[in-house]
Parts: C-alpha cells; sequence; structure tokens
DNA sequence: TAACTCACG
DNA sequence: GACGTACGTGAGTTAA
C-alpha cells in the first residue's frame, strides 16, 4: 500500500501581514524592504525541512489571493470595503513573495475572483477525498472551519480512508486541531461559522450582530445548537439589550453567515499530484537568497547539511507538466525518471539505419522529443543540413551525423576517410513521419532555425513547442542583476539548470581556425549536439510546468507559438529586391559623398575623417570655434543630427553639408550596399530573420538584414524602397494599422473624447489641438501630434520642452493642460505604475508580462527611464499582440477565400507586406483587412475601431 | 567592444 | 534641488 500523502497548503497572503508585524524592518543591499520575505523565506524553508518527519508535507503549495474580488463582494458590496491600504514598504514585498515562491521550486496558486480561502478549501477537501491528509499553514480565522474534518463519503475510486484536515501556525509553531478550535471559540469547528457570522469581522467589514463577541457568540451557538436555532429562540428570550439585537440584526447574521462559508468547490488550476515535494533546486534558490542578502539562509543552503528538501535534484516534480506546453498530444501524462546531472558520455551515435529505428520508435512512443538541427552555416538560408540531436529524457540522447566528412576532423584528406554514417536522404526520410506527426510533440530551442533548415530538406516539423519563447512568455524583461534576462539556451542552462553547456567556439573554433561543423570529429559532435537537444528537453520540463501557474500559457497557446511557423514561412519567401536599382543608386550615392567630402574639406580648411564623430567635433568645436552644446558619455561635444541643424540655423555652411553627407553615407553603407550583399544566390530575394523574443515588449525585431527600417521620411530614402519589388506578373500589397497606439491608448485609458473622434473618422491629431487650444491650425495640430506620441512614451516636461522647442514651464502647462482635457490618460499612467511597483511587472490586453526589475531603483534616473518604459509597454505590447493573431490568422483566412498562393513577406510593426498576382488584389484586400481589423476578438472587444489602410503597386514605395 | 549616429514603428 | 531631454529596435562606422 502507498505511502499517506500529506498535503499543506501555505496560505501566503495571510503570512506576509502577519510577518511584517513581526519582523524588523530588513531591506536587502538594494533598500527594497524585505522583512516579510525573509519571515515568509525562513517559513518555507522550516516547511521544506519537515519533509522527511512523521506529519510533514509530501505535497506543497503556496496559495495568495490574486484580486480583492470575490462572490462575497456581489453578495455585500461592503465586504472588505474599509480595508486600510497596506504599509507602504510592505508593498514592494508582495511580488517578492512569488519570487521566493519560485526559488523554492513552489507550486502557486493565485485565481482571479476567488478569495484565497476558499481555494485552500476547496483542496483541502479534494485531497482528503483522495485519502490525503491536509495541514493548513496558517492561522486565520474563517479557515480553521475546516480543522478535524475528516472525507468519509465520495472518496475516490480505490480510496478507502478519507483524509483530515488540521492547521499549523508556524509563528507559534503550534498545530491547531479540534480541540484548540473548542478551546479558543467553545465550539467545534463545525458549528465556528455559526459563531463567526454572530461575532462579525470588523477587518474584513462582516457585520455579524452589533454587540456580540466571541463570548456571547459561543454561548448562543453551545445553548441554541446552531445559528439558526439561536435566531429562532430570539423571540422567546426574556427582555434584554441581546435579545434586541438579536431581534434586529437577525438579517445581517444571515448574511454574515454566508460570508463566512467557505467555498469548498472551486475549479482547481493544478493537480494535486503536481504539488509533489521531491526537492528544491539549489541554483535559483541560491540566486535569489544572494539577491536579497539572505546570508544565513544562504550558508545553510552552500553548506548543504540544511539544504531544505530530501534532494538536490534540480527537478523536483515527477510528473510532465502538458498544460503550458502543447497538450501532450497522445493525451499521455509521461512519468518523468530523476533528474539527474548532465553526463555527456552518455550520449550516443546513431550511425546505422538500425539504431536510428531504434530511436525513432522510442520517440513515437514518447510523444514528445527535443530536436535540434546542426548546420554547416548560421544562416538557414544558405547552410547545409549536416547533422540532427535527439533527446527523450535527461541523459536520452542522441545525435545523428547526416554530412560529416572526416572521422578525424578537418584535414586536407576530408574526403578520404568519411565516418560511417546514414545517408542524409535514407535517415531523413525515415524522420520524416516522426517530424510531422501530429501525435508527436517537437520540442526545440529557437525551433524556427530548425524549422527552417528541415523545410528546406522537405520536412514540415510540427506540432512544436519552443523554450525560446516560453522562457520570453515567462520572464521577458527579467534580468537576476548580473545573471542575464536572456533567452539563449546557455544562459537558460544556466539560470534554470545550473548547466554549463559546451560552447559551440570550444568545438569548432573561434575566428580564421573555425572549422565548419560537418568537420568536428563525431566524438565531439556527439557531446554539443546530444546535449544541446538534452538540455532543450530539460528546460521545457522546467519551463512548462511553469507556464500555467505564472499566466504565460495563455499568451503563449494564443499569440506566440502559432505564430512561429508562420513567421518562418515569410523569411523562407523573403522579398525581391532590384539589385540593378540598387547598384545604380550606389554609384549615384558614392559620387556625391565624393563632392561633399571635397566642400566639407574647403570649408573645414583641413581634410579630416568626416565619419569620425570625434575628429568631426575638434573640426567644428575647436577648429571653426562654433558653440557646443550637449557632450555625450566620453566628454565629447555630440554631433547629432539636432546639433547640426541648431549650427546649420545659426549659419554654419558646413553643417548642411555634414548632414547630407550623413545622409547619404548611411542610405549607401546601410541599405543601396547591404541589401545587395543580402541577396541569396539561390533564390534571388531577400530573407531576413525575425526574432520572436527581441524587444521586451513582444514586439517582433528583424535581423540580417533588418527590414523593418527602410528608409520611407524623406525623399531620397524613399527610392530604396522602390527596389523592394515583385516577381514577374504580381504586386506588392501593404496593409497598415492607422494610429493603433492611440487607439489603444484610447481604449485603455478610457477617454470617452478620443474615442469618439476614431469611431466618427477624426483625424486625432486635430481633434487633440482643437481640445487643447479650441482651434486647429497648423502648428497646433503639430504640437497636439508630438504630445500625442509623447504620452505614449511616458512623458517629461524636459522632453517634450526639448521636442516642440518650449521652455519647460510652457510644455509643462501643455501637458497639464492635456491632463485636464483627456484626465482618463493621467489616471492609466498612475494606475499603470501602481501595478508594476506592485507586480513587478506590466500587462497588455492579451496578458502578455513585461517585467521592470528596475521600476524602484534608487537611481532617479534609472527608475524613470523603467517608469517611461512601463507606461509605453502595455500600448506597445497590446498593438504587437494585435498584428501577431492577425498573422496567425493570415494564411487560413486566404485559405479559406481561395487565395492560398498569396504570400506574406514582411511585417514592420503595425504593417503586413504582401506579394500576390496583380489580378488577385481586388478579392484578397478586404479579407486581409478584415482578418487584421477583427484580430483583437474574440479575447478582447475594443471601445475603438481599428483603422486598416491598403495599397498595392510595383514597389513597396508604390504600395503606401 | 563601446560609443556614436541614424534608419524604422 | 539635482537628476535628465520620450518608447521599442538593428546596423554601420570609428577608435580604443
Amino acid at each position: 500500500m502507498a505511502e499517506k500523502q500529506h498535503l499543506y497548503l501555505v496560505d501566503g497572503s495571510a503570512y506576509i501581514f502577519r510577518a511584517y508585524h513581526r519582523l524588523p524592518p530588513l531591506t536587502n543591499p538594494e533598500g527594497t524592504p524585505v522583512g516579510a520575505v525573509y519571515g515568509y523565506s525562513t517559513m518555507l524553508w522550516k516547511l521544506a525541512d519537515d519533509l522527511d518527519k512523521a506529519d510533514g508535507p509530501t505535497h506543497l503549495a503556496v496559495v495568495l489571493d490574486k484580486s480583492s474580488h470575490s462572490f462575497r463582494n456581489d453578495l455585500y458590496p461592503d465586504y472588505k470595503a474599509h480595508r486600510p491600504d497596506p504599509p507602504e514598504d510592505l508593498v514592494p514585498q508582495f511580488p517578492l513573495i512569488r519570487d521566493a515562491t519560485r526559488a523554492f521550486s513552489l507550486p502557486m496558486i493565485e485565481e482571479p475572483d476567488v478569495e484565497a480561502d476558499d481555494m485552500i478549501a476547496s483542496y483541502a477537501i479534494a485531497a482528503t477525498k483522495k485519502g490525503w491528509d491536509v495541514t493548513i499553514v496558517s492561522s486565520d480565522k474563517d479557515l480553521m472551519q475546516l480543522i478535524g474534518q475528516c472525507a468519509d463519503e465520495d472518496l475516490e475510486p480505490g480510496v478507502e480512508t478519507g483524509g483530515c484536515i488540521d492547521m499549523l501556525d508556524t509563528m507559534k509553531d503550534a498545530r491547531i486541531g479540534r480541540e484548540e478550535v473548542e478551546e479558543k471559540f467553545g465550539v467545534p469547528p463545525e458549528l465556528l461559522g455559526d459563531v463567526l457570522a454572530l461575532m462579525g469581522d470588523s477587518v474584513d467589514n462582516i457585520p455579524g450582530i452589533y454587540g456580540v463577541g466571541p463570548k456571547t457568540a459561543s454561548k448562543l451557538i453551545n445553548d441554541n445548537g446552531s445559528l439558526a436555532a439561536a435566531l429562532d429562540a430570539a423571540p422567546d428570550m426574556k427582555k434584554s439589550k441581546l435579545k434586541e439585537r438579536l431581534l434586529e440584526g437577525r438579517e445581517s447574521a444571515e448574511l454574515s453567515r454566508v460570508l463566512v462559508e467557505l467555498k469548498k468547490d472551486c475549479g482547481l488550476p493544478i493537480a494535486l499530484e503536481d504539488m509533489k515535494l521531491d526537492g528544491i533546486a539549489p541554483e535559483p534558490l541560491a540566486e535569489f537568497l544572494e539577491l536579497h542578502g539572505f546570508n544565513s539562509l544562504l550558508k545553510r543552503l552552500e553548506a548543504g547539511s540544511g539544504s531544505p528538501g530530501r534532494t538536490t535534484n534540480l527537478e523536483g516534480r515527477n510528473r510532465a507538466d502538458t498544460e503550458g506546453a502543447a497538450a501532450s498530444p497522445g493525451g499521455n501524462v509521461q512519468p518523468l525518471p530523476d533528474m539527474p546531472d548532465v553526463d555527456r558520455s552518455a550520449y550516443e551515435t546513431v550511425q546505422t539505419m538500425e539504431r536510428l529505428q531504434e530511436w525513432i520508435a522510442r520517440a513515437q512512443a514518447a510523444h514528445r522529443v527535443a530536436v535540434d538541427t546542426e548546420t554547416s552555416d548560421l544562416d538557414c538560408m544558405v547552410c547545409d543540413l549536416v547533422g540532427i540531436s535527439l533527446a527523450l529524457g535527461p541523459n536520452d540522447a542522441c545525435y545523428i551525423p547526416l554530412a560529416h566528412l572526416n572521422e578525424d576532423g578537418g584535414g586536407s584528406d576530408m574526403f578520404a576517410n568519411p565516418p560511417q554514417q546514414v545517408g542524409k536522404a535514407q535517415a531523413l526520410a525515415a524522420l520524416k513521419p516522426l517530424l510531422e506527426s501530429d501525435a508527436v510533440l517537437k520540442i526545440g530551442q529557437n525551433i524556427k532555425y530548425d524549422i527552417n533548415v528541415l523545410a528546406r530538406n522537405g520536412i514540415d516539423i510540427a506540432p512544436i513547442d519552443d523554450t525560446m519563447v516560453m522562457s520570453f512568455d515567462l520572464d521577458a524583461g527579467r534580468s537576476l542583476d548580473g545573471i542575464g534576462g536572456g533567452h539563449g539556451m546557455d544562459e537558460l542552462a544556466e539560470r534554470h539548470l545550473g548547466h554549463t553547456c559546451l560552447k559551440y567556439k570550444d568545438v569548432c573554433g573561434t575566428g580564421k581556425k573555425a572549422i565548419p561543423f560537418g568537420e568536428v570529429p563525431l566524438g565531439k559532435a556527439t557531446e554539443y549536439a546530444a546535449e544541446d537537444a538534452d538540455v532543450t528537453w530539460r528546460l521545457h520540463m522546467h519551463l512548462a510546468r511553469r507556464m500555467p501557474m505564472e499566466g504565460a500559457a495563455r499568451i503563449y497557446q494564443r499569440v506566440d507559438r502559432p505564430l512561429i511557423p508562420v513567421v518562418a514561412a515569410m523569411e523562407r519567401h523573403g522579398i525581391k529586391v532590384d539589385r540593378a536599382e540598387l547598384s545604380r543608386l550606389s554609384e549615384t550615392f558614392a559620387e556625391e559623398i565624393g563632392r561633399l567630402e571635397k566642400e566639407i574639406h574647403a570649408e573645414a580648411g583641413q581634410e579630416f575623417t568626416i565619419g569620425s564623430p570625434k575628429q568631426l567635433g575638434e573640426v567644428l568645436f575647436d577648429t571653426l570655434g562654433y558653440k557646443g552644446g550637449k557632450k555625450g558619455k566620453s566628454g565629447q561635444h555630440s554631433t547629432d543630427q539636432s546639433v547640426l541643424e541648431r549650427l546649420d540655423k545659426e549659419g554654419a555652411p558646413i553643417a548642411t553639408k555634414v548632414l547630407e553627407y550623413r545622409q547619404l553615407s548611411k542610405l549607401k553603407s546601410t541599405y543601396t550596399d547591404a541589401l545587395q550583399a543580402a541577396i541569396n544566390e539561390n533564390t534571388g530575394r531577400v530573407h531576413t530573420s525575425y526574432s520572436l523574443v527581441g524587444a521586451q515588449t513582444g514586439r517582433l525585431s528583424s535581423t540580417d538584414p533588418n527590414l523593418q527600417n527602410i528608409p520611407i521620411r524623406t525623399e531620397i530614402g524613399r527610392q530604396i524602397r522602390k527596389a523592394f519589388v515583385p516577381d514577374e506578373g504580381n504586386v506588392l500589397l501593404a496593409a497598415d494599422y492607422s494610429q493603433i497606439e492611440l487607439r489603444l491608448a484610447a481604449h485603455m485609458a478610457d477617454v470617452e473624447t478620443l474615442k469618439e473622434a476614431f469611431a466618427s473618422g477624426e483625424d486625432i491629431h486635430s481633434r487633440t489641438a482643437k481640445e487643447m487650444y479650441g482651434e486647429v491650425t497648423r502648428d497646433s495640430r503639430a504640437a497636439a501630434k508630438t504630445i500625442n506620441f509623447a504620452i505614449l512614451y511616458g512623458i517629461s516636461r524636459w522632453g517634450l520642452a526639448g521636442r516642440l522647442g518650449v521652455e519647460a514651464d510652457e510644455a509643462q502647462d501643455m501637458i497639464d493642460t492635456y491632463f485636464q482635457r483627456f484626465p482618463g490618460i493621467q489616471k492609466y499612467i498612475v494606475r499603470t505604475l501602481e501595478t508594476v511597483r506592485e507586480k513587478g511587472y506590466s500587462e497588455t490586453l492579451f496578458g502578455r508580462k513585461t517585467w521592470f526589475p528596475r521600476i524602484s531603483a534608487k537611481n532617479p534616473n534609472e527608475r524613470a527611464g523603467s517608469e517611461r518604459a512601463a507606461i509605453n509597454a502595455p500600448i506597445q505590447g497590446t498593438s504587437a499582440d494585435i498584428i501577431k493573431r492577425a498573422m496567425a490568422r493570415m494564411n487560413p483566412a486566404l485559405d479559406d477565400a481561395g487565395l492560398g498562393h498569396v504570400r506574406m513577406l514582411l511585417q514592420v510593426h503595425d504593417e503586413l507586406v504582401f506579394e500576390l498576382p496583380k489580378g488577385d488584389v481586388e478579392a484578397a484586400s478586404p479579407v486581409i483587412e478584415r482578418v487584421m481589423a477583427e484580430a483583437a476578438l474574440p479575447a478582447v472587444e475594443l471601445d475603438v475601431p481599428l483603422g486598416i489602410e491598403i495599397g498595392h503597386g510595383p514597389s513597396w514605395d508604390d504600395a503606401h
């Protein structure tokens, strides 16, 4: 028979209030108050340490209050209405409590619209029906109603005896059972609810009956047997103050009875089994303890003897969580073995078809496999596939070389002695059914790369999970001081697994001596490649179980994961550029640059490197004696655009020429030269690479080359856009969201005036000007436009003053006027900052989180920067979510309309670029427009319409 | 590698 | 009263 299971449910929210009042006001090295966090951490430590004791926990979860609203507010609007705000130096500790819980690798339950008490009751009851004992870690009197309850009916199948519930007050180190409740309240736990209803509670604003305290209440209940009986008996009581109060307060008592009743049938977001306490990962815990200066605990951890929990296994759970990731395609939840340290010698080099078939069969049976491809080049559009690695569990990984050249590595005679390997075509044919099987989840780190490599080899890998994107959706913006906040595999392995991966350069060398992966000896290649798959598999376990608990599952499942193959396809399509046109432009620019160079040198009276800000500064401010303004970090005078424009106005002819020179050199080197070099020799097109984790707000970013910053603002720059063209017979079509961020600001800040303006199709900057100045002129509209954008970016009077060329006082007046006309905006800003300070992150309308660890930094400069970013992130991020949703739906919508050949090529934050046959523009435009306009639905219903502008033509420029 | 500058939304 | 001159990116150039 199985050991008795014992679930501990920690009432986290209640605990920190008590810890706060009992502990000295400690602060961490950064100055953040952490007294309550320290108390909380020691408590968790102690609980985990009791693991092996009789009556100690086998399972444990922390339950926190997520929102202040629950069914009780619906019954009684004044419920908890008069609660004072928490003390100022407790507020920043709330998010740290969550950090602490994570650092201890403990599951955390926070459900909206449900109070922690109800969640605890529901879990406690459910566990007893499984035959588990339950200890509630709390001292809350409402929860004492549960004490001593044992399940005796509705037991789960196979359970013979139900479990029982008790309570543990860790501060007094006291177990509270039936007797203790009777001693304290004079009634058994079953009748406690009746007593509490009579007593009322001033903190929660439960009315009870005026003048009835604990003593009277328990006497009444004991005398009558129940609340109802006590109330019924009141009319027959002899005349007294109490009788009057009972008669008058009957309704109030009945309401109170309902309010103190615990809800025991809440939905359970995490399975009880997943609360198993198998061990605590030491690395994140050490990180956390160190960060906050909890040195005594850190020492105990390092000493090892005091290490909490039974083992130091890095992965505590023994059960795969499938909710956060793709549903396990087979529906099976695979039990996990313990997670041993990475052992590279355990990996297999697969060199025969027999062994390959064995791995494929095992992967089919496991329903999930981590996959990594090794290639000859970092560019997935030019590289050759050299090998594939698979992992099915910790240290259960292999490398399948497909195109390795020489067993001994490198050398001039590399074809002389190729290693034994399964032929590429044969191996890929064998792997294809696995990689394309709906029943097997393929896990990758940046799997978009592997999708593209394999697609070029005829394999459409699906379904997929991506640990890099999962990490981003959990931890965007987070950085644990000095540890970094990136989502690369090496960094994730260090952070989550405490493991240092082999570096690519250790295997292939660096610089001139670097060899392609296909020339790495198989032994070394296997260690490196199989480790990548192994680590990816482990990371997936770790991240997937965090997703549902930390609210990242929704954005991942609904937005980012579906986008991965879509973006991969866009990258593979690429876009055609007119090489001859770019080359012609390069030449023109070169001539002009040469001419300007001579003129500038003449003006300066000397030859110098114009492209060097240092030399240019010396010429302008020393030789020519112009007045320098701002200086940079290195103490140099700035020579940027704004400085040169000022000099130009002050009548410095050299400044104008330098500006022109700069513009042309920029266009030539960054665009006309670089784009020619970026043309893929095989496809004749340019293939950018989009990063899904590049921008903290959730935007995509584009690299190699960056196609999200192609010039458009100046006439000369637009010539470059003209070089982006469709294939023969096709056109390019561009569809933009019009003013999407302002529209979202109007919705999110609930600004009636702006919403109306958008609804009626009014020019939004004109409307702003009208509101602020009473009339719309060229100047007032321009100023209004500047302010509108300033708002989105988190305004400061100095910033606005600089932009508008006015004094800071005047800018402040304008800001005041703006906030006065649009009070919703100011409220939005205040509210956003409050939430970020409290929770540590901002959220988009679709639930994407961005963390702001520096929001409470001491350095005012740093803090202000963080605040501006925090104001902007929900707006920029929501806009990013919307266009991503549109992108994910676009191809199916086009397919449905019989337009499967329309190709989405580019995304530029609020714009999508398509290529399609000229004759299909009429049919495709409305489909594209509809998908984009409705992209927020059904998850979010916006108060403003999303305006779309569509154009098409023989070049990207003409499409606008 | 850092600093500066500038292209985009 | 000082602080600093808007949010988010990527890339090319110079110079240490």
